[in-house]
DNA sequence: AAATATTGTTAGATTAACCTAACTTTGTAT
DNA sequence: ATACAAAGTTAGGTTAATCTAACAATATTT
């Protein structure tokens, strides 16, 4: 099915809220502002994917991908993490560049460009946040569901990815010395306000619970 | 200047009309259908493109590129090739596949992308095809303008170039046994119709003026 | 030079993706 | 349980890129 670069972003954004917030109950005002549309936009273009079968939902009730949404979904999702491998481990993007490329590379259509990229890149398991790349069935690793601000004082754990892609905060991020398969230790946390001291190869830092949230941990 | 995919189209179709058919009087028609849209629609717009001062041209008269407009057009068969080349050399894709997907590659917004791409890539100079690639600064080395069908028996000459990019005619010349840098020796010209009978690595073909006139050469 | 053919232009309509403003339904709080 | 707030929908309008059909200008042929 050829689908527009809109239509795409849409089925993209739905994938990715129910991702994101664990939860799957989507509706319009989400969706409208995570595309940064308004409400009344987002309800004509899910009239138009129910139409094409690519969302269910019935009128004020909750959205849901069908089958045939989600395949499509995870192939751009697939697109767009094996594009930020391509612009970090090639072309020597920073981490913090990748993101905004590969939105634009996503919408390619060329399956054999696709596999190739992936053949080139050698089959990568992990894009450069850390994101699990779904392979070419569409099948996606089990992903990182804990973050930096459930751990307690005194423990360790590895940083494996982040939540957050914009530049600002990856920028921060490289500023606190953290990165990928960094171990991080914490210090202390402040109960009024859950600011986190934290360790990273011997450098100290104060991050906010809102940072923390974003940086997903394994245990260690 | 950000220009949508369709204005960046009419810019390049401009530019490549002047380039193959070596004179510059481009007219709406002729434009409409290198672009297969209606000449009403691409009247409209020269109009806009008009007004954003990146063609220039007056009612019933012939249609120029500013040098602002011919810059934009530069880069985009700049990246256009760019990407054809690293399709080539770097993802294993045949000679006549990589004309599709560059057409949609060449769009994406990203200096940095090309520049980057453009090391990878060593600084080619031609693309899969023979073309040249436009420098960073926009240069482009002097044009091949000699085809095989002014050649006479007798004589031989390198191929350097392909005037159609197609998938059909491409994999015709592969047929023919024919390639960039291949030795063509002319064995005879039939005086009726203008058919070649080449000579290449040993194979003999007939082919068509029609087929002649897409090939660029050098004289031995 | 007049007739005809070609080429270019205008007017008005369509579609996709967006908007605002008004309205309806659902959920929440007193 | 009613009232209010939040979420979702509809109606009607805009813009970019396209179309068809009618018209105007230029070029070609006899």
């Amino acid at each position: 099915m050829l689908l527009s670069y809109t239509e795409e972003n849409y089925l993209k954004a739905l994938l990715k809220i129910t991702f994101d917030s664990g939860v799957e109950k989507v509706g319009t005002n989400e969706l409208a502002s995570a595309l940064d549309v308004k409400p009344a936009t987002a309800n004509d273009m899910l009239k138009k994917l129910k139409e094409k079968m690519l969302v269910d939902y019935k009128k004020y009730g909750k959205i849901n991908l069908t089958s045939e949404g989600k395949k499509i979904a995870i192939e751009i999702i697939r697109k767009h993490r094996l594009w930020e491998t391509f612009l970090y481990q090639k072309l020597e993007f920073s981490w913090d560049e990748v993101h905004e490329v590969a939105e634009q590379l996503e919408h390619i259509q060329s399956q054999k460009l696709v596999d190739k990229l992936d053949k080139f890149l050698a089959y990568p398991e992990f894009d450069p946040h850390g994101d699990p790349i779904p392979n070419s069935k569409g099948e996606i690793k089990v992903y990182h569901k804990k973050t930096l601000s459930e751990m307690t004082p005194g423990t360790t754990c590895t940083m494996v990815a982040v939540k957050d892609n914009s530049s600002p905060f990856l920028q921060y991020v490289v500023k606190v010395g953290l990165g990928i398969n960094n171990e991080i230790k914490i210090i202390s946390i402040q109960e009024y306000d859950l600011m986190m001291v934290i360790e990273v190869n011997g450098q100290r830092s104060t991050v906010s619970q809102k940072f923390a949230e974003n940086i997903y941990i394994v245990n260690k």
